[in-house]
DNA sequence: TTGAAAGCGCTAACAT
DNA sequence: ATGTTAGCGCTTTCAA
């Protein structure tokens, strides 16, 4: 890296210029100690011309060992939920002078990991992931040992006991499901995320199983389906709507898959479906009808991962918990529809 | 302190632990220099029994006063469009060993100059910002000329005249409204972001005046209204319907105002509106009739921001440059109906 | 109220 | 192939 530059004042040229020594430059900076009023007001002047700003780095190095940095690591920055998650967390840690560092780990294990060794060196002040399905966190223990604050986000660790919030996945999806249900509905179909181990898709499969069997209703294998992205979830609608026996309902269990069946329906003129889909999206409420959905609130799952960790950083030493935060059912009539 | 952290070990320990210095152990971990197959083996058995880590700030400070960082400023984490943005960024940066630093300025300069401020204090090794309306810029000269990459990012810098990636604004606008134009609408509102300063703003409303000049159309303010977010563009649009000469057509001119805009009209039952939107949005393609949209690519505008960043911090010290990223029109048919 | 020296963990620039 | 010394910019410790 080619840097020029005039090399940036440091305590001592602030020093050097007034006349004292690097320390008291330091004492008036961040008033510890006893100064005189008119050294500070001196150095307050050399400062200002000089253009100074003190080296974090050097501080941090030196005060704490500590980077005051927050580390997080999610699957995708893209996706909405997970920068809405991000955006919660650094709202509330800024104000404790804490910066949010962040990283995508493609829902891979071998990129979470680099990324977390990457944030351990830097020594971040807490560590905060959205684990890719598959990992193991056993590795962590030590650092959790060490005191260093680890929370895990909408996904709990994998052979670790830390702290970890999530939203209320099972309970969410049997609401969802029940719904439908309460509509009529007997032949309701899940379209999940995947992989088919992802923590969430499993909990909200649960939930589904939970709220069909609570009706008395028969799971069926072939109503249940994966899909990543919005465009594999209108594939796999269209191959349900050509089953012999084809559902009335979708349950669709998060955003992108919501987006593909929506999408699917739309264009195959199907609007006799019924259709609750998990998470919230931004034109739901402008379909007609409106989408019904089981919302999480992911600013939400940010601040309450941040108050977790600043209670960490101020000592709380407790066992690790679990936070779960409600879900609510929107509704906006598309899981009204009767069965066809 | 009951049972704190044991001190991480560092390089000095390896060292200890093997029998050989400090340098060594930099060495064989850094492959810089020689050093013999046995050390070596010795070196990084050592490494992965002690669970060395080492400290990515030393290691910054020591070798270049620069933080291996990227920081990056936007008004808001949560909107998709600036958390794709990031994501681009990201992905373009990590396998250059750079981690992204992430604030949100709240669209305030005092917020916008605190985080600016921290980042500069971290040595950032890049600074991205997507700057808040009304700020000034000009302090940041001297950070510029040291050779700091600094690029903005949607909107240009005030007052400096530094790297700048944003998008065909102007041409985008005046490509959706002559696309209403040409469907025979001749009183086209425009809803846009506010401030009325904001960048952006000024960018596609010019484009929306252009288009309306270009077709002999006369400027009428009272088809002009201003919203940040989906309810006041939601409420904005309901006056307009309310007017005694309304609009036939609707450019809402970014991803809020179509929001606001599409659920105002369809909870008016008003499917005889045409509409076209700035920016792209998830269920814009299941509405009925889908939703036309000039789209930007927020992932590109991330990508080329690192690519310019990348450049300068290889040396490329040539003259501020301007990327302008070409938007696309994606025609859906909200932008086909015709005049009431 | 102020200063001098030492050192955080690492590596550049010389040794050998 | 390896070691020594110095020092990045700051703060801690101990003196004055």
């Amino acid at each position: 890296m080619a840097h020029d530059a005039r090399r940036r004042p440091t305590l001592a040229d602030v020093a050097a210029r007034v006349g004292v020594s690097a320390k008291t430059v330091s004492r008036v900076l961040n008033e510890d100690g006893p100064s005189s009023a008119a050294t500070r007001e001196k150095v307050l002047k050399a400062v200002a011309e000089l253009g100074f700003q003190p080296n974090l780095m050097a501080r941090n190095m030196r005060v704490g060992n500590r980077d005051s940095t927050i580390g997080l690591i999610v699957p995708e920055i893209g996706n909405p939920f997970f920068g809405t998650v991000a955006g919660g967390i650094e709202e509330a840690v800024r104000e404790r002078g804490l910066t949010l560092l962040l990283g995508s780990s493609d829902e891979t294990v071998a990129q979470e990991h680099a990324l977390v060794s990457t944030f351990l060196a830097r020594r971040v002040s807490g560590l905060m992931v959205v684990p890719a399905s598959g990992g193991d966190h056993r590795y962590l223990r030590r650092e959790r040992a060490d005191g260093l604050p680890l929370i895990f986000l909408d996904r709990p660790a994998s052979g670790l006991a830390a702290d970890c919030v999530v939203s209320a996945n099972a309970e969410g999806a049997q609401l969802g499901t029940g719904h439908l249900i309460a509509h009529g509905h007997r032949r309701i179909a899940f379209i999940g995320d995947r992989p088919a181990g992802l923590y969430t898709r499993k909990q909200r499969l649960r939930g589904y199983r939970e709220a069909l069997a609570a009706a008395g209703l028969p799971y069926d294998r072939a109503l249940v389906v994966d899909a990543h992205d919005p465009m594999a979830a209108d594939t796999a609608v269209r191959r349900l709507l050509a089953l012999p026996d084809p559902p009335t309902a979708l349950f669709t269990a998060n955003n992108f898959a919501s987006q593909g069946a929506v999408s699917a329906l739309s264009e195959a003129g199907r609007r006799d479906l019924a259709v609750v889909g998990f998470d919230d999206l931004p034109l739901a409420g402008a379909l007609r009808p409106g989408l019904t959905v089981v919302a999480q609130d992911p600013a939400a799952i940010g601040r309450a991962a941040a108050e977790v960790a600043l209670a960490r950083l101020d000592g709380d030493r407790s066992g690790a918990r679990t936070t779960t935060l409600p879900v609510k059912l929107i509704e906006r009539g598309s899981g009204e529809l009767p069965p066809i």
